[in-house]
DNA sequence: GTCTATAACGGGATAGAC
DNA sequence: GTCTATCCCGTTATAGAC
């Protein structure tokens, strides 16, 4: 029971960054032995450590997400504690969703080029990961918003969280490519700025009249 | 020269309807000989069609991409026409934009799966597809938008439209699960309704200020 | 123009040595 | 606990028959 890390847990680890980087270069099909290569350890070692590839996806998945969304409930649980009655700042509350993202752990920007891979993975694994890591937060999250803006119905509000979400994995995703096709105009560097730019737009988006649906009754 | 649809057409659009679907279903991934099956055509003529699976996954996004972009640009051509100079309406602009995704030909709804991970390949892939398809609507669109919203700074500009742009693939690419995670409440339907809520959103974003953004200047 | 058969390769997983 | 060597499979692409 010492400090140090064991051996194995380096070797783990060294697998998890390179893993993490080289599928956000190359995408998912990167060959292990690419992985391996680079992170300077064995092929077998990572059936050992981790089964098999797709089980190796869901630890790099796994090692970013949980961080984040503990982030993003205690921010929520603050707030709630601040106004334990009536309606909740909707900006604070989309901050609490957004800001964890771009900032938490100094090393959420190697998951970046994934984000959007794994939010457009197959409907099969994407209901994984879905159940595994974001039920819960969007759940409470949903409740939050809910105080936040009384007055909009449950599934424009579901709507509205949904473009927010678009939102912000699309910002992810595209860091890298964004100064590029800018012109060096945007660029997704202190989190504070990039989460300010979001909650701004997303809390107008919030606050805007439902639009009128002319919808069609069926006959 | 007669009117009907030779055999290797037939055969080639069959290749590109299965393919879409198969890898909407489940990847990028799914081998030659799975689409070839369904199709119901032999592993050769992809090859002899397309020369590779690449230049086929070239061809099912050109395919769905060119038609709509066309329809954007006719939308907004006719925009500009009816308002040769001052303010364009914010609304329209962004109409323009959103709507013949989710309309324009009546498959589109076969690539929504698609969408999402086209917008989420890797970096090399990535700036193919863009400079192909999307550079000179951008382009086109930052102009139009910069008439629609003439206060705004052109960086901050492109950011929303950048917004805009992550709300519409995350719709168009969680169109089948969006109904699951809210118990029925969202559902991706009728072109206009879905464009309808888009537009509200984001041209409330687009209307709203610019966050103070406290900048520290280097020493 | 279309299909068959095959080549050439690279992949993930594993059994067993260390 | 870690590494080596190997197995076996599925892949794309192609050469050549029809």
């Amino acid at each position: 029971m010492n400090g140090a890390v064991s051996a194995g847990q380096e070797t783990r680890t060294r697998i998890l960054d390179t893993a993490e980087r080289l599928m956000g270069e190359r995408g998912f099909e990167v060959p292990l032995r690419a992985i391996t290569a680079e992170a300077g350890v064995n092929l077998g070692a990572v059936n050992y450590h981790f089964h098999s590839k797709d089980a190796l996806l869901d630890a790099i998945i796994a090692r970013r997400f949980t961080p984040v969304n503990q982030r993003r409930l205690e921010m929520l649980d603050t707030l709630e504690a601040c106004h334990p009655e009536g309606a909740l700042p909707l900006e604070e509350v989309l901050e609490a969703f957004l800001r964890p993202v771009f900032e938490s752990s100094p090393d959420m920007c190697h998951i970046r080029p994934l984000i959007g891979r794994i939010y457009s993975a197959p409907r099969e694994f994407l209901s994984r990961v879905y159940g595994r890591h974001l039920t819960g937060v969007i759940q409470r999250f949903i409740s939050a918003l809910q105080r936040a803006a009384p007055d909009l119905p449950p599934a424009e509000l579901f709507w509205r969280l949904h473009f927010t979400v678009g939102m912000m994995v699309h910002t992810m995703n595209w860091a890298s490519i964004l100064p590029v096709i800018s012109n060096g105009a945007c660029e997704v560097g202190d989190p504070g700025e990039t989460t300010a730019r979001l909650v701004a737009f997303a809390a107008a988006g919030f606050r805007t009249h439902v639009p009128a649906t002319e919808k069609h009754f069926h006959a």
